[in-house]
DNA sequence: ACCTATTAATAACA
DNA sequence: TTGTTATTAATAGGT
């Protein structure tokens, strides 16, 4: 149906198969909303693209839920069921994850290490050596970056009390000193160190 | 697309809507296959015929328990009750928890340490300090564990030994020497140390 | 179910 | 993505 015919397999140009999906996607969906008219059914599409894009119909005076609230008594498959125990699974999956995770941090503290053989500590002392070379590295660089950062802002400073007091100059011919408006420049110590 | 036009409008004749729910249910359906292979997207299809019976389809390599899965993240509505969403909140703060515990780790291991500041730094260093403590604590704790372990069977294999020579020399009266059920006693090699 | 005239969908192209 | 059109595919109505 079409200035060719096609063969039903995936179609390896990507720009073919993308405009074939958006058309075709219509069609479809034109062909529920059809036979939800014609034939007072009731559909369910979802349609999820190789794009991620997600597209779904359902009939008017219906919805998903409604729709998937009768699909075990019609179909006879469970679906929420069989969804909640997955989720039970997956939980137990992430709780066995966590806890050996657990017991490695504790190792690494040098808790709970009676349980370990000789190879084992080792390879905790070997791993813990590691991480403190790599640590030490970094907090020794912090006080050279700090150093120069101070400097910048010492230099900044200079420059600023240097423009205020040029502005403050320049006021002092239009307003009466120490007026409303006028204002001193003080050295201030703002923490700059704190997340340094 | 057939012998007449006709208007998308419910069909009245119930001969008529039945046919031709069929006929279309399965086009849809068809059409579904088809949008499936050719641009390899992710169908999920349920019809609900007015006589009650249910058709549905699938694409392969999924399944709809998945296709729903993804459903809220895709389309931003909600899909389960209060108890499924209980569960998979559930999940999200393991989760949470898990990568919190994977961060850690990773820091201790000195790997993605560039964003911690100073007093972060020393306190993962005071703690890598302290677990080497323990872990060197332990280990040196071995040897010492393994000497004593292996005075005490040194004791029993010559207890033992000396047991065995007893009982041969017992059976020397009863039975010639080399006979089919006497024995020599070999000193072993257990492999002892193997969880030390 | 099957048949086929006819309409609808769409592949290729712009 | 949208539009056009030659062609194929789907199907309405009839058997």
């Amino acid at each position: 149906m079409g200035r060719g015919k096609i063969e039903i397999q995936r179609i390896d140009n990507t720009i073919h198969r993308l405009v074939t999906y958006s058309k075709r996607k219509n069609g479809i969906i034109r062909k529920a909303k059809e036979i939800t008219v014609l034939c007072d059914a009731n559909v369910s599409l979802v349609v999820y693209g190789s794009s991620g894009k997600m597209y779904e119909y359902c009939s008017p005076n219906t919805n998903l839920t409604d729709m998937l609230d009768r699909y075990p008594r019609l179909s006879g498959n469970k679906l929420w069921d069989a969804k909640h125990e997955n989720l039970q699974i997956e939980i137990d999956r992430i709780k066995k994850e966590n806890e050996s995770m657990q017991i490695e941090l504790r190792h690494l503290k040098g808790e709970d290490i009676t349980s370990l053989n000789y190879e084992e500590l080792i390879a905790f002392e070997d791993a813990l050596e590691n991480g403190l070379t790599h640590i030490r590295e970094k907090k020794d660089e912090i006080p050279q970056i700090m150093r120069k950062h101070e400097q910048v802002l010492e230099e900044e400073n200079k420059h600023l009390m240097y423009m205020v007091q040029q502005s403050e100059m320049a006021a002092m011919g239009d307003y009466q000193a120490d007026g409303p408006f006028s204002f001193r420049v003080q050295p201030m110590q703002p923490n700059l160190h704190e997340r340094m």
